[in-house]
DNA sequence: ACCTGAACACCGTTCAAGT
DNA sequence: ACCTGAACACCGTTCAAGT
């Protein structure tokens, strides 16, 4: 039994049938095989979950000297949008991320490419660390709030606004004001932080 | 049974012993009663972790005019602290957010509060909608993946650095270079991205 | 050596039966 | 009306027993 084989296997439950779905057992019968099978290649659940991540992680192949040519300004821009891409292609997996920072391989080269790109850049390293973790955290953040359409979440954003509308005016005038305007599309929403970041990042260097 | 007894209940099993640790069972062990008591107040678990989650807004009382008085990039990185702090206080608590957009009546306060400073400021509507949602996801970002030292969440800053540090040359120069940096504080993280998004907020309004 | 059925100690949720 | 024990259909994990 290909360690490949399960970890894609588990992979597809997330993204077919939500976060939830993903059981030892469910994988293990999906896999023509028992719980137990599963434990002889990993600890716990936990260390599936990690591999799993990683796996999407994968889908980011980012090259690094492109990275490193295009100037810090763009690279950061092209590493945010292609992760951020690559975790809402896997809505559902994304929430699996919240409790340990990425360490796996594809998680561990994406880092260097982008820590490469800045430091090629003349960032001091501990600037260049500080950007990548807030940008990284700014991604995952965004990535674990988007919210599958699988299980039973949040409801669409025309009901969300709806409720945002019919807000009591004489508790809420300024929501209601802007109601029309919420909720923002999670994609607008990612883009304009991110610009701000960048803006920011900018200034703070011109200043230097 | 009062309804606010079950809740502060249930967010101090969580505080105390991890966000796992909250099951229908114990919280009504505790309670001493049914787990069948519990369905009575709370049509689903879900619902009582929506509950659990505005009480930690709760603790976020800000006043609507002092904020509105101190100007909208104070009244931003006030708020910005404040709920960060608040949720942080429960660090564990914090990932029961990441499913849905906070609606409790606590939240809905805060929204208000935010929307109605920025709106004072000159802020049009849309801008105002923008800003708050990417301020509270950046925020809710942050706190979901500040790690709880109950469960078994990840390894501590020691050991993530040596990891880091210990990170093949080769393969991993840059990251190398910059182990010494890693990981961020979390509390210097967030405010040196609050930062920049307060200061891209700002050269925005100056260009318009 | 590698695999697995069956068990253990848990879940969220429901419902008939009690007071 | 309000409460609850016991059940249902699940979990993650382990281990003795099979091949």
């Amino acid at each position: 039994m290909p360690l490949e084989r399960i970890v894609s296997t588990a992979l597809q439950i997330v993204d077919d049938e939500g976060a939830d779905a993903l059981s030892m057992r469910t994988l293990a019968q999906r896999l023509g095989s028992g719980t137990a099978t599963l434990y002889r290649h990993f600890d716990s659940r936990t260390a599936l979950v990690a591999h799993v991540v990683d796996r999407m992680f994968g889908a980011v192949d980012l090259n690094g000297d492109e990275l490193r040519a295009m100037g810090w300004q763009q690279a950061l821009r092209t590493v945010a949008h292609t992760m951020f891409e690559a975790l809402a292609r896997h809505r559902n997996a994304a929430r699996l991320m919240a409790e340990e920072i990425p360490l796996g391989p594809n998680a561990m080269a994406l880092r260097e490419h982008c820590l490469a790109a800045l430091l090629g850049s003349g960032f001091p390293p501990r600037l260049a660390a500080h950007t990548f973790a807030t940008l990284a955290r700014y991604v995952l953040g965004f990535a674990i709030q988007v919210n599958g359409h699988g299980g039973g979440g949040q409801r669409d954003d025309a009901h969300l606004s709806a409720v945002f509308q019919s807000a009591d005016p004489v508790l809420f005038p300024a929501t209601v004001t802007v109601a029309g305007s919420m909720p923002v599309p999670i994609e607008d929403e990612f883009s304009f932080g991110l610009e701000l970041l960048l803006s920011g990042l900018a200034h703070l260097r011109d200043d230097a």
